[in-house]
DNA sequence: GAAGAAAGTATCGCATTGTGATACATAGTT
DNA sequence: AACTATGTATCACAATGCGATACTTTCTTC
């Protein structure tokens, strides 16, 4: 059994942050994303959707009575509903309008996408837009095919980034004083026995993504999957974004992913930096 | 000029629904999301994504200080990010991670996605999944093709349920008692000249798409664009998502859907209420 | 099926916390 | 430069959220 007590998350970051010192801050408000959170815990850690009281209390770090009115009220406002045969709480489906709500003013995945859907039917694969949040990349864009697991068809998934391609070419691409940052902030654990988790072998590949302008990671974040990703780049050379394409076996392997799935993540990637720089 | 300053949304819905009376609710996470909503609000209202500290007021409902507090306790959680430069606030990249929760809790949509994305090759058409959430329907699973508009590729997406297509088809296979309500609560409005408005238009509207198990909409919601919806039914037959299917001009015309997208559309749904039943 | 444990719900006095009027600072306009 | 609008900071008050406690219901265990 999981000890779910510990390492909650600190919530209000306003303290820890020393940009944030002093701003207003409403610990109500913290609170009840702390809940929320807790049902993504709840998925990760306990491969459960519905959780009960007691369960939100021990993935938040609330209290009984915290839990109990932080709860309810997000059931008041439809972003949790709750089962009253089992009294359990689950997520609501009112959540997807914050995705809307950020994805209709992104304008980078609204250049992208058209771009990524074409480059999806090339091959007829999988083919994803990562983005860097704090030290993670998280995938806001997807073309889904068919053949791909659930998990990995949805936007919003996060994956740390010293150990997927994404995440590689974006720090490769970063200021390197950032991209130190991130990789001192990150938890550097093997996720499979291919993960490298040495700061300098990492650099060392960031270097050489950084040279080649994509990088290929062999089974680093998931094992059997070969996968590529090449940088969207702004003029100054920054990369906002990454083109990400999956190869998974049987039917990809390090030689054919090379041939046919790294020109065409690298000239998707191009043809959006292309596209945004025309925009502005 | 709009008038935003009236009819904002009443946040505290504790008050005015008898199911939610006497539960707890905490105000100031009521407040945060009016603050959140705002934004969906200056996208559709005043076509900007950013949003300043005197809009985000007029558009929330909340004072000047109160706005402030909110809007800066977001930007400390990662919800909003805010333009230094500006002084301007825009949905933040964390907004994604509820998304995410959301979906990867959700069954239906898990069963959904694979022949979703086999019957968009049919045609190379965009295939949608749509379900309802109070007098809206709202697109929770798309599987985009390029030459759509942007808008129209994102999940989270609403629509007035009583004159869009896979509206018509999920109050058309609801208790009539329920359907009524949504009919009675919506705000029955032309969106096009071809918008139907009278109750009992409506009405013998859905009757013939619960007798033919689905419903083309001509030019209802958009000009130029005939869709398609067919119900996802449960064992009892009421309706839990709809799929739907919209053929474009000059594509598409009302013949050539009702010969192909019709039996695609209908056909669709079927597997996935098949194998939602078989799943439990 | 009774006893016990665990989970969920309701209560309520206290003081912490959010409130919002006011004043101040900065950016944008005429 | 004067003015207006918008954004930021301050602070005393009391409303509001807090959380210990008690109560109720549901699930185990014997």
């Amino acid at each position: 059994m999981l000890d779910l007590a510990d390492d909650v998350l600190p919530y209000p970051p306003s303290e820890t942050d020393p940009d944030r010192r002093g701003k207003p801050f409403v610990a109500s408000v913290g609170k009840c994303f702390q809940v929320l959170k807790a049902f993504r815990r709840g998925q990760t850690e306990l491969r459960q959707r519905d959780l009960g009281l007691s369960e939100i209390c021990k993935l938040s770090g609330l209290d009984k009575s915290a839990a109990q009115r932080f709860s309810e009220t997000l059931v008041t406002l439809g972003y949790l509903e709750k089962d009253l045969g089992t009294r359990r709480y689950r997520p609501g489906i009112a959540l997807i309008d914050f995705y809307y709500t950020f994805m209709v003013s992104h304008r980078l995945a609204q250049i992208a996408m058209p771009i990524l859907i074409e480059a999806s039917k090339v091959y007829d694969t999988t083919v994803n837009l990562c983005e860097m949040e704090g030290t993670d990349a998280i995938y806001t864009v997807r073309i889904p095919q068919a053949r791909a697991s659930y998990g990995t068809m949805l936007a919003g998934r996060r994956v740390p980034a010293f150990c997927a391609s994404p995440g590689t070419v974006m720090l490769a691409h970063m200021p390197e004083d950032e991209a130190d940052a991130v990789l001192a902030a990150s938890d550097l654990r093997k996720i499979t026995e291919y993960t490298l988790t040495d700061i300098a072998d990492l650099k060392a590949q960031m270097a050489e993504a950084r040279r080649l302008g994509y990088h290929v990671s062999n089974q680093q974040s998931q094992i059997h999957n070969v996968s590529t990703a090449a940088p969207v780049l702004l003029m100054d050379g920054r990369a906002v974004a990454a083109v990400h394409i999956p190869g998974y076996a049987p039917q990809w392997n390090l030689e054919s992913v090379h041939e046919k799935l790294v020109p065409l993540a690298v000239d998707t990637a191009r043809r959006i930096s292309d596209s945004l720089t025309d925009a502005m």
